[in-house]
DNA sequence: GCGTTGATATTCT
DNA sequence: GAATATCAACGCC
C-alpha cells in the first residue's frame, strides 16, 4: 500500500519529475474494474527548448495541460487512433510533461487481459504508451484529471523507489528533432520496456 | 523471428 | 498537404 504522489515531486524539472515517477504506481478506474501498473519506462518533454514536444510552438487548445500546473494528466490523440497519456510538470505557465512509455501489471490481472484480450504476454498489456493508455482506458475525457486527488479516476501513487544503478537512460522513442537529449528513462532488464524505434521519416513508399 | 503496411485526428505549413 | 511522442496484422523467412 502506498501514498499518493505529491504535487511537489512533480513541479520541479522534468527529468527528476521523470525519474521520480519510475516505480510509481498508476491505478484507473475503469469500466471492467480498477487496473494498477508499475511504471518502467518514461520520457521526458519540456517546453521551448525541446524541438520534440508538442509545447515546442507555444499553448494549443490541445497541449494546454502541459502548461498548468504539475500532476494533471495531459492525454493527447495520435495517428488517428490511439491515445497517449502524460503527467504534467512544472508549475503554471512552465510547459513540462512526462510520457508514460510502459509499466507492469501489478493488479488487476483478470481485469487488465479482459481489457486488452490481444496481448499474447501480460509482458505485452502495457508495453508501450498507446497500449498503457488504452488498458487504463484513458481517452479525451481525462485530459486535465489530477492524479494526485484520491477522488480521481486515474491515480499516481508514489514508490518503491527505483536504485539509480537499475535506471537507464537513452534517446526519446520515434522523434525526429534532439535526439542527442538522453530523455528517456527506463528501468533495466524490465520485459515491459518498449522497443527502441528511432526517430525517421519513413521511407515514402508510393 | 523480422520488415512492411494500413488506419487516420490534430496540428502546422 | 504533410508530418506525427503508434499499434497490429500480415507476408516472409
Amino acid at each position: 500500500m502506498s501514498a499518493l504522489l505529491d504535487r511537489e515531486e512533480l513541479s520541479t524539472d522534468v527529468l527528476p519529475a521523470a525519474v521520480r515517477l519510475l516505480g510509481c504506481t498508476v491505478e484507473a478506474d475503469t469500466p471492467d474494474g480498477t487496473v494498477a501498473v508499475r511504471l518502467v519506462e518514461v520520457e521526458a518533454y519540456r517546453g521551448a527548448d525541446d524541438p520534440a514536444s508538442h509545447s515546442y510552438r507555444g499553448r494549443t487548445p490541445r497541449n494546454s495541460v502541459m502548461f498548468g500546473p504539475a500532476g494533471h494528466l495531459y492525454v493527447y490523440f495520435v495517428y488517428g487512433m490511439h491515445f497517449c497519456a502524460n503527467v504534467s510538470c512544472l508549475d503554471e505557465g512552465e510547459a513540462g510533461a512526462v510520457l508514460m512509455r510502459a509499466g507492469e501489471v501489478v493488479s488487476d490481472l483478470t481485469v487488465a487481459r479482459t481489457r486488452r484480450p490481444t496481448a499474447r504476454r501480460d509482458t505485452d498489456l502495457a508495453r508501450g504508451p498507446a497500449r498503457l493508455a488504452s488498458l487504463l482506458g484513458l481517452d479525451r475525457e481525462h485530459n486535465g484529471v489530477d492524479v494526485t486527488s484520491a477522488a480521481s479516476p486515474v491515480r499516481v501513487l508514489s514508490g518503491p523507489p527505483v536504485p539509480a544503478s537499475r535506471i537507464r537512460t537513452g534517446p526519446r522513442v520515434g522523434v525526429a528533432g534532439a535526439r542527442e537529449l538522453p530523455w528517456r528513462f527506463w528501468v533495466d532488464g524490465a520485459p515491459e520496456v518498449s522497443a527502441y524505434r528511432p526517430g525517421r521519416v519513413r521511407p515514402r513508399t508510393r
